[in-house]
DNA sequence: CGTGGGCTTGATTGGAGTCAAGCGCGGTGG
DNA sequence: CCACCGCGCTTGACTCCAATCAAGCCCACG
């Protein structure tokens, strides 16, 4: 848990930033640059370990630079449901609140770049590019949470998990820029448990419709964790959408 | 359908309006709301009738004055989720974006503030105040939508109803200036169908648990839809939350 | 007075949850 | 070195909550 390898180069340098043109400050310029530089660090984190707490206080806002984590909410008799994924380039926290609503996990190695929140809001006054910003990507946002709302409420165990797939599958394809089709292969950055929790599931319904995928030929497993996908129309016929749709791409 | 009372008085000026100091516009300044007055227009809807169709041109941005609106997804084999539930005050549409992502329908009649797109658009750029408001009211928005998750992935039906009960009451009261407590009265300002494609239930599972809040005393009805709470935290028992929490309130 | 929409209630079914057992593998310590 | 443990996962048997199918009520409206 403390020994921590680091597969993400830490660099002070956002120009060969691997997340330089798609994260909060994509639209900044050099200046601008520079002074969001004068108050970033980074931190690195274990697969497992929570960043923060729900309730917690957070002095500083982050972009996820490379890795996995996820927001989850908590009931008091336990019940866990996953309210977001934070993959490469998303944000984390609130420039205005210094507290958390939710607790943050990573659940692959992550890295963040973070930014002091204090000087990041006061920053974000003046700076039109970087709330312009902000304020798409939590628009974005905001569709994706809408999306899974469609998941969660109507769709079957299996459209779930088959949704899922797809949008870990297209995500990959277009940070990898191949073109989504034949042969997609990725790991599963959760566990059956994590699935389950984001998906409004339990784990063992979870193995269940991954081995029923698997079973009819839509998925293979190489591992518990590494997926591949054949024929990808194929698996989006089993989500229940429609062809296009695709808000969460 | 073409016969529309209209119970607000439809007025060109913003400082009497009722949602002037919660919407889009809060933070802006006397000039600002000139030049917004400018671009702006009224409309008004009957219940039930479609504000946009998912996937039409838009060419406004609006607020909710007065009234009660949803946001719907419809699945190709007609399954529908809620996404979005709008109550007065709250923004529709994307500045950046023509097209509608969902289905926009009054399920009151409703009264729309509207600004003509490209111009709010245009305004934005050179506005931090409105900027800023609305990545406020979008970040309180995923706030909300996130929680609904919670609601949708986890909780039982009938925790489904009591937490929409409550969530209604709240902002009810709220809005009438009254502290949450004791003898809270609203009417619902949806059917059964569209509470059950907002929780995720059949219309048949809403209207047995409603009959069994009724039933148990949580709840009194007169008429079919006005509701009366006479025990505040007796509904928020049966939530599942814990005692604060309110992200949504 | 008949019609239809919104709603309620009952009987039955079915999909996912629950409870339980066991596998496979990597890590650790005797 | 290997036996043991624990964790992540799978699979089976059974249960139960909400969906489905079906009938009928209430009331506003033509």
């Amino acid at each position: 848990m403390n020994h921590r390898p680091h597969p993400f180069k830490v660099n002070s340098d956002c120009s060969d930033c691997p997340i330089r043109h798609r994260a909060v400050c994509a639209r900044c310029d050099a200046d601008e640059l520079e002074q969001l530089e004068a108050v970033k660090f980074y931190r690195t984190y274990a697969a497992g370990e929570v960043i923060v707490w729900a309730g917690d206080a957070m002095d500083f806002v982050a972009s996820v630079v490379t890795g996995v984590a996820t927001l989850t909410q908590t009931m008091e008799d336990g019940r866990r449901q996953v309210v977001g994924l934070l993959l490469a380039s998303d944000f984390i926290g609130r420039p205005n609140r210094d507290r958390v609503a939710y607790d943050v996990t990573a659940t692959t190695e992550v890295t963040l770049c973070c930014f002091r929140r204090k000087p990041f809001h006061e920053m974000m006054e003046g700076t039109p590019h970087l709330s312009q910003r902000l304020l798409e990507m939590t628009l974005d946002e905001l569709d994706a949470a809408r999306e899974w709302m469609l998941i969660l409420g109507r769709k079957t165990a299996r459209e779930k998990i088959a949704s899922f797939l797809a949008i870990l599958a297209r995500r990959n394809a277009g940070a990898a820029g191949a073109r989504p089709g034949v042969n997609m292969r990725f790991e599963l950055p959760l566990t059956r448990e994590a699935m389950s929790e984001y998906l409004g599931l339990t784990l063992e319904t979870v193995s269940r419709q991954i081995s029923g995928l698997k079973r009819d030929g839509v998925i293979l497993l190489e591992g518990k964790r590494q997926i591949i996908v054949p024929d990808f129309d194929r698996l989006l016929g089993e989500t229940g959408d429609d062809a296009e749709s695709g808000v969460l791409a």
